[in-house]
DNA sequence: CTGTTAGCGCCTTCAG
DNA sequence: CTGAAGGCGCTAACAG
């Protein structure tokens, strides 16, 4: 593969003008900018990037570790994400942890290798950690959808503690009392807030917490249909049950399908997080939505804010906000659908 | 941040035994080698990939190419990849085209500068032209879900033809004979081989085609809506519609619905491409499954061998099968229900 | 407007 | 087992 010297001895020039013609055209005479064209043309040379970011320390690429690209919720994420990088200039290299803080840290740890320019990074815990040793090698990062308590960094996330709060109200307002509550891990902030959430609106509706409704578990298809499953089998049913996200309420109404009773006859479903209206025929689920596209795209550009001006900038925290989306999963206690 | 020679001048060797430290431990002392890591650990070095890459002519790194990740298709496709590439040191930078040449162009240009390893790409014409721009810079690629005529290069499809005549065939044994077909567009191959599989169902059926019934969009909902909805405006209606992907499928459900028709009682439907079933609560779509994951897993394998066994590879095609699915949304013509 | 020198951080080659 | 020299490809800084 040609080089620059290579261009540069056909041209007849020296190295450092066929560097100029590539980045600062101006600052060559037309003939000799024609040779050195003609050059490159000839021997297909490519600039390599590579050598570029060792002298310049930019990759021009930015690190987007997220848990589980298969979710819509990310998936849109990304997309967005992509979208906003690539106007600008950087490539995104994609990552799914699973949760897994082992495969989060050998993520990190090769990132930092690559020299990444920055990280969108969603942490598989709430300790502060990860982000300090991302922050320590002095590269900018903005964490997506979760607080990191004790650490100093951007944040962007949509407010989780009202989107279950307005769920569960919802549920309460249709005359349920035994509503579930099917968590994501404990030690994820999100799940923390959603449970926060359910509370705060059973307090406020004099409704005691029977401990035992809040079931915690993980944000996957499966873990829904397991902890849901599991829930199923007792003597007393809840009339109404809250999915975390998404994916646990699928995975529980799956398993309330399988048990025979039907939705939302027998028992509403809720969530937090939508899935997208022109992925299913006709949306069911009542959810509680957030703007994983405006997540994304305010998070990249955070990113790319701390990459352009380098130096101290006040830990910026952006809080979105969901938007009750009542549908076909929730239905009146006497059994009566809502619409 | 620190590097090689600080780490060496801190341990009291050379910068070639810290570079040894890390990459062939056995060959230094056990004393020199704690000596070393010592330094490493007190000033948080972390080695540069890049001067490493400058080095080896090796980033370690993949490029996917595809249309829109948006698309739970390409979802999968992706998360395979990654999955894939990560087991093997191998990260991924994700690019979008919407099938766009430009932005491809744009895209592949700015990858071959960053000296990826490989691409694995879904070319957005049928033409060779983007495959040898990558071929002759020596760079490994393999084209996922597409044919590229009169490239050299190693292929893994669905088999797209024989997806689409299976639900032609379907529909015809329910009773239909007035079958519309939503196609992507024509300049792709699998939107191509879709409409064959279509025409080669009804000749077997002795049904004569009508032109008329073959609509060319994009593989997008939007562009489903908007090609049904103009369908939909014709005096004559089919009585069954076959989508060339899932979102030109989805889009044409919601412009059915608005209209007041009712699937499958007034129009069935059934495309190429799965919805995963855990993403909607009930399955509803009949379909030609493919399979993303396999697609994606198998695409990253071929890639791989040929990033390390380089040299002349008889260009290889995969062709996967696809599957019917038959569910709720196609009906016998007299208006009853398959199932 | 063009060129020389030097160095980004690492590792291969060859000596000791 | 350890080190010195040199170069991967490119571009600042400094001439001319």
């Amino acid at each position: 593969m040609a080089n620059i010297r290579d261009v540069a001895a056909l041209a007849q020039v020296s190295p450092i003008t066929v560097s100029r013609v590539l980045n600062n055209p101006e600052a060559v005479s037309p003939e000799t900018r024609a040779r050195v064209r003609a050059a490159i043309d000839e021997l297909g040379y490519i600039p390599n990037q590579i050598a570029r970011s060792l002298r310049s320390n930019r990759t021009n690429t930015l690190a987007l570790v997220l848990t589980d690209i298969t979710n819509p919720f990310w998936t849109t994420v990304a997309r967005s994400v992509e979208d906003t990088a690539s106007a600008q200039g950087f490539n995104v290299i994609l990552c799914n942890t699973d949760e897994r803080e082992d495969k989060q840290d050998e993520y990190l740890s090769v990132l930092l290798r690559k020299r990444v320019d920055g990280f969108l990074f969603v942490p598989a815990r709430s300790e502060p950690d990860a982000v300090e040793s991302i922050q320590r090698q002095k590269v900018p990062v903005v964490v997506m959808d979760r607080r990191v308590p004790g650490a100093e960094v951007d944040v962007v996330r949509s407010n989780s503690e009202a989107g279950a709060y307005g769920l569960t109200r919802h549920l309460i307002e249709l005359g349920h009392r035994r509503i579930a509550m099917l968590s994501g891990p404990f030690y994820v902030s999100s799940a923390q807030e959603r449970v926060d959430g359910y509370r705060r609106a059973l307090a406020e509706a004099g409704i005691p917490v029977d401990e035992h409704w809040i079931l915690e578990g993980e944000f996957t298809v499966k873990s829904g249909y397991a902890v849901a499953t599991r829930m199923l089998a007792r003597a007393e049913l809840p009339t109404a049950l809250l999915g975390a996200n998404n994916f646990i309420a699928l995975g529980a109404m799956r398993a309330i399908r399988e048990t025979g009773l039907r939705i939302p006859d027998d028992i509403s479903v809720v969530c937090v997080d939508d899935i997208p209206d022109w992925l299913v025929g006709e949306p069911f689920l009542t959810v509680a939505a957030q703007s994983p596209y405006d997540l994304g795209g305010r998070a990249t550009e955070l990113l790319l804010r701390q990459i352009r001006e380098p130096g101290v900038h006040a830990p910026q925290e952006i809080l979105l906000s969901t938007e009750l989306i009542v549908r076909r999963s929730t239905a009146a206690l006497n059994g009566n659908h809502t619409e």
